[in-house]
DNA sequence: CGGAATGATACCAAACGGGTATCATTAAAT
DNA sequence: ATTTAATGATACCCGTTTGGTATCATTCCG
């Protein structure tokens, strides 16, 4: 059971990175070999976080990837999201006939405050802080 | 992201199903209408229980299972445990090349935290919590 | 116009998860 | 002893997810 998944994990360094090179854009090729990935994987991946707003691309020669935000605003459960989508510890067991017995009921009823905590954690983690 | 996965949670129905029944054993053609799942896959579920000790396997006719602990001594962890695995939030993801650069060093180890408090609140719920 | 970059998509292979089927073994009931 | 009702152990199947690669289109600087 991952918390992250490889992306997420990938994103936030290749974030990190970006937070910390003093330049307006930085390009996949420049990151790839520092992140330790494939450029055209992380390339994918920069993609869905660009259509998130998390960053910004620049097309052309000379162009990359800059972030759209401070670092201190982006946070883990942000990237989470984007990239494997909302955090649900209940996820897809029992979609239909949910709760037709109570003890399924009350055990997804604890889960889910798991959850709640689980995302408030991950929501206070930011790319400043893994700087 | 599940917490739990169906075998976790046809386990825990089952184990309820067993501390309310007042009966030495119960059989899994006794259980499997009422969990809402097929006989030969609840049984190979049961089997694991069995090794593992949280129930206690009665062959022959008038057979079953019965519970080799008292409902407020299984736990959702132990459940976690035998059947799907000890839980690591970090499980899998980057095995090699651990910690080669701070960010990934950081987000590991606040994951390990959430880890660690996960781990404490499914430690608390029992089955005697679900029935 | 040419080169360097992202955008979009399609594809692939391996691992995982949920589920079924089959045969062996045990032990009570008759 | 035979039948019958139960678990033990395995092997298999298949659909989904996941990690990863390849390809072509598009943009834009110089």
């Amino acid at each position: 059971m991952k918390l992250i998944n490889r992306d997420v994990d990938y994103a936030a360094r290749a974030l990190v990175f970006m937070a910390r090179a003093n330049k307006p854009t930085v390009s996949v090729a420049e990151m790839s070999g520092k992140v330790g990935v494939a450029g055209p994987f992380l390339r994918k991946i920069m993609q869905k976080l660009a259509k998130a707003g998390v960053v910004h691309a620049v097309k052309g020669k000379g162009g990359g990837f800059a972030m759209a935000r401070r670092p201190e605003a982006v946070t883990l459960r942000r990237l989470i999201d984007v990239l494997q989508g909302p955090l649900k510890l209940n996820d897809c067991v029992f979609r239909q006939r949910i709760c037709q017995n109570h003890a399924g009921c009350v055990l997804r009823h604890k889960i889910a405050g798991m959850e709640q905590r689980l995302l408030a954690e991950v929501e206070a983690v930011t790319v400043r802080d893994l700087a």
